[in-house]
DNA sequence: AATAATTCCGATTGTATTTGTCAGGTTTGT
DNA sequence: ACAAACCTGACAAATACAATCGGAATTATT
């Protein structure tokens, strides 16, 4: 239940472009260098954008990548999955494809809630929102100042 | 964004011990054979269990495992922690420290609000709850049928 | 046509994590 | 004494993560 630098780099990069004026090319090295990241596996994950239908690319002097659709109908979680596989997945298997024998049987019911509390975080929001920082369909979750906490470990 | 083996087996393992008779003890042979683990896998989770102090053993004959709390005061949450650490972790860090040069900077507010999320559903389900499929806590989440829906691959 | 800039592709590498497995030791009840 | 159960630590295979690299293909410019 963690969030791999795979995907934090993947978004990143995919807001960097959604930062940038629509139809213009922004190079691999400019988006890894304006957000600390190495060159090459910025590269990397931006050929799996491109893999997944989100980017496009221009080979070549004044190439470099760009959204394939408007920054406002991409969303998150589509840049999370074009890293990491479907959401919420129970090693390997969909939530809703589990079956345990009581008395766990009802734990699936807390996987497939658990997707969908994700979904509902990282579809509600697009590139471009996260782009001009207008979230405001996480305000509800951003209000409670302990969402801003660790928990204590010995609670 | 996805959930191992460890933790489903450990959520369900706690579950079990939260279905038995209170102050009795639990097999870890029963406990794997009843979910369908490896013995000694599952032994190895209730030791994380115990460590964690959600759990006491009892060695010797007529021994075995019993939740440290009522089931009602473990939450789902609490196991998880107990084997994979911090709930939604940005690559080791906690979402709230994470910092990044803009336009990126908002995407802090999206690993807080996916933890939130996160903490919404597994800190408010306890393990009494999913023993006994009382999921009130879930009603919402669960009650749209795309919830128990795989998204499509094209979408 | 030559050159420089850029992405593309495939392979490789090192580390860490995951998912177990095992042997032997310790504790406990009968 | 004995058997049942957990404890400890080590080990190991498989997988995933996080890059790194060399060179090939494409494109714009000169």
């Amino acid at each position: 239940m963690r969030v791999s630098a795979g995907v934090d780099y993947a978004v990143r990069a995919a807001v960097v472009l959604a930062g940038a004026p629509p139809g213009t090319w922004v190079k691999g090295d400019a988006i890894a260098a304006g957000q600390g990241l190495s060159f090459r596996y910025c590269e990397q994950l931006c050929a799996q954008l491109r893999k997944a239908g989100l980017v496009v690319s221009q080979r070549g002097a004044e190439g470099g990548y760009r959204l394939s659709r408007p920054a406002a109908e991409i969303s998150v979680a589509d840049v999370v999955r074009a890293i990491d596989g479907p959401l919420g997945d129970v090693h390997g298997m969909a939530p809703e494809d589990v079956d345990y024998p009581a008395p766990a049987d009802h734990v699936r019911e807390v996987w497939v809630a658990t997707r969908s509390a994700l979904r509902a975080v990282l579809e509600r929001v697009s590139l471009a929102d996260v782009a001009t920082g207008q979230l405001p369909a996480l305000d509800e979750l951003l209000a409670d100042p302990s969402a801003w906490e660790r928990r204590r470990r010995d609670q």
